[in-house]
RNA sequence: GGGCGCAUAGCUCAGUCGGUUCAGAGCACCUGCCUUACAAGCAGGGGGUCGACAGUUCGAAUCUGCCUGCGCCCACCA
């Protein structure tokens, strides 16, 4: 790049140092002799596309890691993908729909094989774009959560667990999904307020011989089309509005069948009716109630949430259908009392959306008491820290109330549990279908292969997940706590940090907790960071269906990936919500271009061996030198606290405002003759360094345009790289020499100040006279930026012109007939009041024994200071007005 | 219904130990500039009763209580 454009072009430089970068393995960690720090990446489902949260995400990673690069340590970020057993095979289902097939057509091996193929042709798509993000992952550990020893590594788990009386096969009432013909955790329950009706019945009382009397009671009732899986009535046994019930039985409205009338402290009294019906085989609540009072179960309702012939009527209908037609029926048979509006909790399921079906089915459970419990511990102690700290709440909250885990899934894609059953219904579980027939045969000699018949289910994908930190280093390892862990596993566990979203801090982070602690004996993971969710501008989630999210690779293509970067990232404090706007990676955009032309600017710069270093110059390499120190140590305490928004905001207001804004214009040489000037080495090899040092403070997060300038400004060596120069390291500065610049700054804008008011060009040469202690080794920065001399004066009462203050040094420009003397006496005395003002409300502090008294020595010595420093100004305002009323 | 958290400029957020002229930053906005790196820029500027009320204190954005509004998590009163 001889010819460097006026505006940065992103797209061919990251594409070029990528594929630079993969050519030279720097992001491929092996074991060594050096501190590791290792982050697993939170899988994304393999059929995945990136979106905005997946940017926000792999970004801080990313981030996270190249710092740890730079810092010397062995940087190693692992990148894979989950199977998404649900997610994936619905696509799956999808798709073959599509092509005119259905699933139930299939056999288990065929529909495995589509699954497959469709994975191995979409799959891990995501990863791809990752790259365009810049992330830095060790590809060649690329894994995926059915990859065979992973899945290996699931079973072993599996059996381990069972083994030791965890795992459990149980008739429950679980959460069934009718769409996905699945059942699901109770997390991946999601509660939503549903717009409902409630509809009050009668239910007439039997006579004894099944017919009905004219008496009746009146239950309500969210679920009409349930009725005919009735098995009781139940009061409150302290309701005596109802004791004229008991010992009677009631009818069953359309279809006449009686059940009892039972009492229970469950029903509340002052709800609905006080009478609830009992459906054992559809509600929770009413399947306990049935256990304690021995009430048969019927079911009604089938995998597809349509009626089945128990029912009798209605048969084959949709749930939902059937609620509407059987009000009308029930209406028409006169068994409608009223129907109310009513808004309830309803449960959908988180994947499909589909409205859950409490139902009784046989699933695999395991045991979370102890495991939860070890967890908590975990986090509690601080092994493990969440960030930010307030979700350590909401994590013992979970863990002191968590339930059995039901791990298995009625689908087809997915770890298939390892119990094989024995033809008289006993249970084995082996690792696989070789162990179980020995298994099988101690129990029964006799049996052969084909006697023992696998469990179709699969297991839960988190149940493979949970083991991520642990299989993505040694497979082996899980379900193998006696096994020695492998060089992989014993360097680079346990992992440094993980950047997730709280959303999933339930499902995935405290499992891999649990899992950790009972395979390692160790935590997974030091640190949590978790991240908000991105939002659009109005708060909306972003999501495909509202379709409010840019497609993160059109961004890329149209900033850069350093500018989508930087922009998402310097808005989002941990935790909280991201609102992103556009605006943002305009932002990101713009420093981009602004770092791209400071270093046009310093490439322009010709360099004469025998050019003096210059006072304006000399005073800014020495700022400058210090104050990169003492902005280092600035950001490098924000990363240790994980404040990543304040770190880059640090770094970007020291690229723009120092280094562009004072730095280079106190040092750039000017024009004679429309001829520029040259620069001397020492001031020229010194802003080589600091723009060297600033280029590797962005690196971690501006990946790309940092590695182009670093490589532009010299010849490096073949393969050298700034992903491995070392991060810029604090000497020692003298803060007092960075506050008198600041005074420089102060009095500089004071200059420019006053030329804007009164309409002076920057060109035209000002003399200013000053009274006080003005640092005067800041003299040549000032004379250079506000093209003005400084002297010091003893007195300037008696001259017209024009002044201002920079804290409490005086300066004065003298402007014969340039100013307006009204003007500047009323500026002066509006000056004075707020001075006397503010010296009367410190002296009235001072005056306050109660505060002399009780605040610290320094706090009321700093009021004495201030008082003193008021009545400095207040003097020389009043000197100032009466010289201007003099010349008047 | 239970628990947790938040409320500071138009927007997104800092504000660490209660004490500096402490009311801040970035963006947005307004004014003037196409000045030899950058108009994706430069220079300057306006803008907030720190959600309300009460209290503790010499002193409160900061601590306490209560109220209001919002968010999150948990919980199937059918």
């Amino acid at each position: 790049m001889e010819q460097l454009s006026a505006k940065y072009n992103p797209t061919e430089v990251e594409d070029k140092w990528y594929a630079w970068w993969l050519d030279h393995k720097f992001f491929h960690s092996e074991p060594s002799d050096k501190e590791p720090y290792t982050i697993v990446i939170p899988p994304p489902n393999v059929t995945g596309i990136l979106h905005m949260g997946h940017v926000l995400n792999n970004t801080l990673n990313d981030v996270l890691i190249r710092k740890a690069r730079m810092d010397g340590k062995n940087a190693c970020w692992v990148p894979g993908t989950d199977h998404a057993s649900i997610a994936t095979e619905s696509k799956v289902v999808a798709k073959l729909k599509e092509a005119g097939i259905s699933k139930e057509s299939l056999t288990r091996e065929e529909f495995l094989k589509y699954a497959w193929e469709w994975k191995e042709e979409h799959g891990g798509i995501i990863l791809k774009q990752l790259r365009k993000l810049g992330a830095s992952c060790d590809w060649d550990r690329t894994k995926f959560t059915m990859d065979p020893d992973l899945s290996e590594a699931v079973i072993n788990t599996f059996v381990y667990f069972y083994k030791k009386g965890l795992i459990y096969k149980g008739v429950r009432m679980v959460n069934w999904d009718p769409e996905g013909l699945t059942a699901v955790s109770d997390e991946e329950v999601v509660h939503k307020d549903t717009k409902s009706h409630f509809y009050h019945l009668k239910y007439y009382i039997s006579d004894g011989n099944g017919n009905p009397t004219d008496k009746f009671l009146v239950i309500a009732t969210t679920r009409p089309e349930t009725i005919m899986a009735d098995a009781a009535i139940c009061v409150n046994p302290a309701d005596e509005r109802h004791h004229w019930l008991r010992g009677k039985k009631v009818l069953i409205p359309l279809i006449n069948r009686e059940i009892p009338v039972i009492e229970d402290d469950y029903v509340e009294m002052d709800f609905g009716t006080g009478c609830l019906k009992v459906t054992p085989a559809h509600d929770v609540h009413d399947y306990e109630i049935g256990l304690r009072h021995n009430l048969p179960v019927l079911e009604i309702i089938d995998d597809h949430g349509k009626l089945n012939e128990k029912a009798q009527i209605l048969v084959g209908e949709d749930r939902f259908v059937a609620r509407k037609k059987i009000v009308k029926m029930l209406e028409g048979a006169g068994n409608l009392v009223k129907v109310e509006e009513y808004t309830s909790p309803v449960g959908y399921s988180e994947r499909t959306n589909a409205v859950i079906e409490p139902r009784l089915s046989a699933q695999w459970f395991l045991k979370m008491d102890a495991l939860a419990e070890k967890a908590l511990e975990t986090v509690e102690s601080g092994k493990t820290r969440l960030i930010p700290d307030k979700y350590r709440n909401t994590y013992r909250h979970w863990m002191e109330n968590v339930r059995d885990w039901c791990i298995s899934r009625q689908l087809w894609w997915g770890q298939r549990i390892p119990a094989w059953y024995l033809p008289d219904g006993k249970i084995v579980v082996e690792p696989n279908a070789e162990e179980a027939l020995k298994a099988a045969r101690k129990i029964n000699p006799s049996l052969k292969a084909e006697d023992l018949r696998q469990d179709e289910d699969v297991l839960d994908t988190w149940f493979s997940s949970w083991l991520w930190p642990i299989s993505v280093f040694d497979p082996e390892r899980p379900g193998h706590p006696e096994h020695a862990p492998n060089a992989d596993l014993s360097y680079y566990y346990p992992t440094n940090d993980l950047v997730t979203g709280p959303d999933i801090l339930f499902f995935w982070v405290a499992r891999m907790i649990m899992a950790g602690n009972e395979f390692m004996e160790k935590e997974p993971f030091h640190n949590v960071y978790l991240t908000g969710i991105v939002r659009d501008k109005i708060g909306r989630k972003m999501s495909k269906t509202l379709g409010n999210s840019p497609d993160p690779l059109d961004l890329i293509a149209k900033y850069g990936a350093d500018a989508v970067r930087i922009g998402m990232l310097l808005c989002s404090s941990a935790g909280n919500d991201i609102f992103y706007d556009e605006s943002q990676v305009e932002q990101g955009r713009n420093f981009c271009n602004k770092i791209w032309n400071s270093y046009r600017l310093i490439k322009s710069f010709e360099v004469d061996e025998d050019a003096p270093h210059k006072e304006a110059a000399a005073v800014a390499v020495k700022w400058f030198d210090a104050r990169l120190s003492q902005v280092i140590e600035t950001v490098e305490d924000h990363y240790s606290k994980f404040r990543i928004s304040d770190a880059l905001m640090a770094i970007y207001k020291l690229f723009w405002d120092d280094f562009c804004s004072w730095y280079l214009e106190a040092i750039k040489p000017g024009f004679v003759n429309g001829v520029a000037e040259k620069i001397d080495r020492k001031t020229y090899d010194a802003t080589l360094r600091f723009f060297d040092s600033l280029l590797r403070m962005i690196h971690p997060v501006m990946p790309f345009i940092s590695e182009e300038l670093w490589q532009n400004m010299e010849e490096r060596a073949e393969g050298e790289t700034i992903m491995y120069a070392p991060t810029p390291k604090a000497g020692k500065y003298d803060p007092a020499f960075i506050e008198n610049f600041e005074i420089a700054e102060e009095t500089i804008n004071g200059i420019r100040g006053l030329r804007n008011s009164k309409n002076l060009p920057p060109k035209e040469f000002l003399t200013v006279r000053f009274k006080g202690d003005f640092p005067e080794e800041m003299i040549p920065v000032v004379a250079k930026l506000s093209n003005a001399s400084l002297e010091k004066a003893e007195d300037f009462k008696d001259e017209a012109g024009a002044g201002f203050m920079v804290r409490t040094i005086e300066f004065f420009v003298p402007l014969k007939g340039l100013v307006n003397v009204e003007e500047e006496i009323a500026k002066i005395e509006k000056d004075l009041e707020y001075q006397h003002r503010f010296l009367d409300s410190v002296r009235k502090k001072l005056a306050n024994e109660q505060f002399t008294a009780h605040a610290p020595a320094a706090v009321v010595e700093n009021e004495r200071k201030k008082e003193a420093d008021s009545l400095s100004k207040i003097e020389s305002l009043s000197a100032q007005l009466n010289a201007l009323k003099n010349n008047k």
